[in-house]
DNA sequence: GTTCGTGCAAATACTTTGCAAGTCG
DNA sequence: CGACTTGCAAAGTATTTGCACGAAC
């Protein structure tokens, strides 16, 4: 059984709520994908592998597991919202600002931020994702060669 | 004038693209903030200082602008989608899975997390955001009463 | 004058909600 | 059993699009 899994058997009775087939379905999902999915392709992969669930199902478990601190929401531009475990790693999503695409990346170390944080921050920290902005390496290829014959 | 006024009046004819008062306004509005507005304060605020302006070309403007890596666009649970401008301060984002509030953070270094990050990442890097998730202090104090109670 | 931008209204897409029936503990 | 969940259909929000008119260069 996975950290994920294990968590949410445990924290459920704490809260009063109930182990339910669509729920752990929604987390096997998750943990097989190893990376952010759509609210769309959430449904396509859970409807692939076992009865229907409905989509206010899957829009009210995404929201009870993120507020559990098992999930976490990310809105990426382009693809709507997304939904990912929040497990022990740094997350971070790499968003190019040009055609748009999502590349998903784990980190293991983050430096001296998190000691850094929790000295300004008032807060009790579960997990952390980072969004960066930029160009892709391909995007900025097209960039820069538009640029330089602007200038010729 | 501004760091992000001076890249609008820049970038915008590299682009073919026009400076309208509607754009400026956006700007402005931003700038004044200082933290992160929805596309409903955005409209509100842009209302109150000037001429209507209509809500789909505060959408196409709102993305133009992203695109232009002036602006970042965040979705932050029970806020809706929200916009900020991207300058040269990292922005955190403090969310809390109970309440769902948000707060807003600027921090002026980021220990080695940028050096270890290009190392990694193919990526022409625009501008970071870090989105923590957990409790702020007064559901945390809740959430730790309850759960002594429990125990109990 | 030509190209780009805006406003409006209509079309889409996305998300939430009420309620009866089904499940879990 | 009683409390919590689900599915369905309907309501509510949020976002995008087509097109005629107006503005920027």
């Amino acid at each position: 059984m996975t950290e994920q899994a294990k968590k949410y058997e445990t924290l459920l009775p704490h809260v009063g709520q109930r182990k339910t087939v669509q729920r752990q379905m929604l987390l096997q999902v998750l943990e097989e994908a190893e990376g952010h999915l759509t609210i769309e392709q959430l449904t396509e992969r859970i409807q692939s592998i076992s009865p229907p669930v409905s989509l206010s199902t899957i829009y009210r478990n995404v929201e009870l597991l993120t507020d559990m601190g098992l999930l976490r929401s990310n809105h990426l531009p382009g693809e709507g919202n997304t939904y990912e475990l929040a497990d022990e790693k740094f997350h971070v999503h790499l968003v190019c600002q040009s055609c748009h695409s999502v590349t998903h990346l784990k980190m293991h170390q983050l430096g001296t931020l998190l000691t850094d944080l929790v000295e300004i921050a008032p807060f009790h920290i579960g997990s952390l994702a980072l969004t960066v902005t930029g160009y892709c390496t391909s995007c900025w290829h097209h960039l820069s060669e538009k640029m330089s014959k602007r200038e010729a």
